[in-house]
DNA sequence: GTATTATTGATATTAATAATCAATATTAAT
DNA sequence: ATTAATATTGATTATTAATATCAATAATAC
């Protein structure tokens, strides 16, 4: 399953840079993938500690670091609240529609905007890179 | 011109709240109006400490909060980095290309991206209310 | 002018992120 | 398996930006 490619990914990474695999990694690696689309690094912390009480925090934060340069993982932040981290693999590029009231994520996609964000960008002689868009307003439970 | 409408809101805006007009809030109106497009508060602080070295960043932090307040300014927040503050005032919603090598930002827009955006979020039973998009890459300088 | 109270400016606090560093664990070489 | 080299860990501290605190001051209404 998507889990174990996405496992490899890490890994080889790892393997690449000369870094070196531990107990902890893995650990926080696979409670990331188990958990939460959108988790902060207290979230995850908390998860992975249930398990493994004698992991630290600051761990917890240098690996999910670490997941984001593999490309595995990505991070977003909204306004000034707390960085969010979510799975990239198997999980193609899109954008949240973000609810003020309940906080709900909802990810959302349309080639046609991302169309017209390219030429939007070479019209101005820039090269895109990536982009991020975020609508901000009410969901169907809080409207 | 328009600084003088600009001003005009900012001190109804004072007077409609009870608040009291004084002569740093001012001069720290006056210094964003004539300050660059995307200032921060350290930026802006500096720039009124040349003209009035007795005005603290505790003042212009405060009064570029209150500005937000009352419409003649907008926060923008990219990343991790300080938040900077634009002129809102005879100045319409509009996007942000973001150059990676040198910072600089672009202003754009494009009336068939937000009618998208507006559709979008109507599909997924989603109110907007604002939206923030953002395309970072190489300007034409650096690229 | 006086009373009321918003504002100021210096400083402290908060909160999230990242750096530090001694102890430990992993990896490769032998 | 032992050893050497060094990446990692975990507790703590440092950093950074944003905001709160509070006594002194100043703006407004009367």
């Amino acid at each position: 399953m998507g889990r174990d490619k996405a496992k490899n990914i890490f890994l080889n990474y790892i393997r690449e840079k000369g870094l070196r695999n531990t107990r902890q990694r893995e650990i926080i690696l696979d409670a990331f993938l188990h958990a939460n689309k959108h988790i902060t690094v207290e979230e995850l912390f908390n998860a992975v500690k249930k398990k493994n009480p004698e992991i630290g925090y600051a761990t917890v934060h240098r690996n999910l670091k670490l997941m984001c340069e593999s490309g595995l993982a990505d991070e977003i932040k909204i306004g000034t609240s707390k960085a969010r981290f979510e799975q990239k693999y198997g999980h193609g590029h899109h954008d949240h529609l973000i609810c003020l009231k309940c906080g709900r994520f909802i990810e959302v996609n349309d080639d046609r905007i991302e169309k017209l964000q390219d030429k939007l960008a070479e019209a101005n002689d820039f090269i895109p890179q990536r982009h991020k868009l975020e609508i901000y307003g009410l969901c169907k439970k809080c409207k």
